[in-house]
DNA sequence: TGTAATTTTATACGTTGTTCAAAAATGCAC
DNA sequence: GTGCATTTTTGAACAACGTATAAAATTACA
């Protein structure tokens, strides 16, 4: 394979495109109304109009369908998200402000979500290469790291992607806590607790 | 486990813990032999001498089998490894060596336990995980932080399910540091400041 | 236009995990 | 022990995932 050149996409290039795309709307579609385990591969590519193979070809595995789709959402908000992000004070109320926010957009969609969480887990998991670049929600989470240790509010001999890890957990727990009983579910306080414990440690402050 | 009470387990309930121990050891040596992956549940099934349909209703999934297995070797040694512990001075010292113990255990054993860790991890994420009691590594960790809380070192305001939470999750990213590059792995290292960024938290110590 | 390379298609396949009715084993009362 | 209800096992068929392969279609390029 040689290297394209940016300005002239071939035309295979551009039907690949114009496959993915397609192929990403109506699995979406079909997940939103009959939901993910209920949605075959078959079916996706049937109504995408591919065959199985093809469908294969361009995701490994179905949930890599909505990897790709989280993927498109999110950096379509990380601009915006940034720039409020920078006119905040301190890294305590970026954290819980960018908790809150991701939580809440969470709890409607709660099994795509899902779904989406665990093979995201799954895959680091079993990767043995180090994953070089942040993406979606780990790269927000590393600006935000970034910011405060420029102020000198964080550590800075912490490699970042145990401290990014970290609050990935946090993110893991609030959510966790909203399914285990969500009628007692309190958004604000459970993630203030979460980012006081990731911030300052579970030493006792005496 | 406490003492066993001798009193009478039914037929049943023997035959039932006869087959468990059986598919668990044709299992383990199969996996053992010829891989995790390269061993059908037919297989393991057909070697011990059940149906398909038997084995599924005792372990649901493949994976199962291994986690039993672990969860046995590890119920084993909680009374020992507890007895060390109480004899250390404080929480960080308990800390890193268990977590050292641990991982040490694990990296010896290469696919089998690569394919229950991402098992656990993948049931860790899991949103519909409910809390039952501490098992395993858990209750191993509850007990530390039992003992750090009654010394006033481990804050007590914070729900106990969060702090295990924290250190099982230093506890992954520890084992994914290795799975990741296991040749610049340092253990000792690596434990040392996932244990001390569990404790001390992100928080720039000025 | 012709040719080589790539992509899609059609199809068959192996494995996981489920389902279901029939058969076997068990528990329990008599 | 005998009979009966309940649980467990069995066998077989099944759906879906993901893989493999060869033929057909599409593309790039000379």
């Amino acid at each position: 394979m040689r290297i394209q050149q940016a300005p002239a996409k071939s035309r295979t290039e551009r039907k690949k495109e114009e496959n993915k795309k397609r192929i990403i709307l109506t699995a979406m579609e079909l997940f939103k109304r009959q939901g993910f385990d209920q949605t075959t591969m078959e079916q996706i590519a049937g109504q995408a109009d591919v065959c199985k193979g093809t469908l294969y070809n361009y995701f490994p595995v179905k949930e890599a369908i909505l990897e790709e789709h989280v993927k498109e959402k999110f950096q379509n908000e990380h601009e915006e998200r940034i720039r409020k992000l920078k006119k905040m004070p301190d890294t305590p109320t970026r954290l819980v402000w960018v908790l809150q926010e991701i939580v809440k957009g969470i709890l409607e969609q709660n099994e795509i979500f899902e779904k989406h969480f665990i093979y995201r887990v799954k895959k680091i998991s079993s990767l043995k290469r180090e994953e070089k670049n942040f993406d979606g929600f780990r790269l927000l989470v590393a600006e935000i790291i970034g910011m405060g240790q420029e102020t000198g509010e964080i550590r800075r001999e912490v490699p970042l992607n145990l401290l990014v890890g970290l609050i990935e957990h946090a993110f893991i727990q609030i959510v966790q806590k909203y399914y285990r009983d969500p009628e007692s579910f309190d958004l604000d306080e459970t993630v203030r607790v979460c980012t006081d414990l990731c911030i300052n440690g579970m030493r006792s402050t005496r």
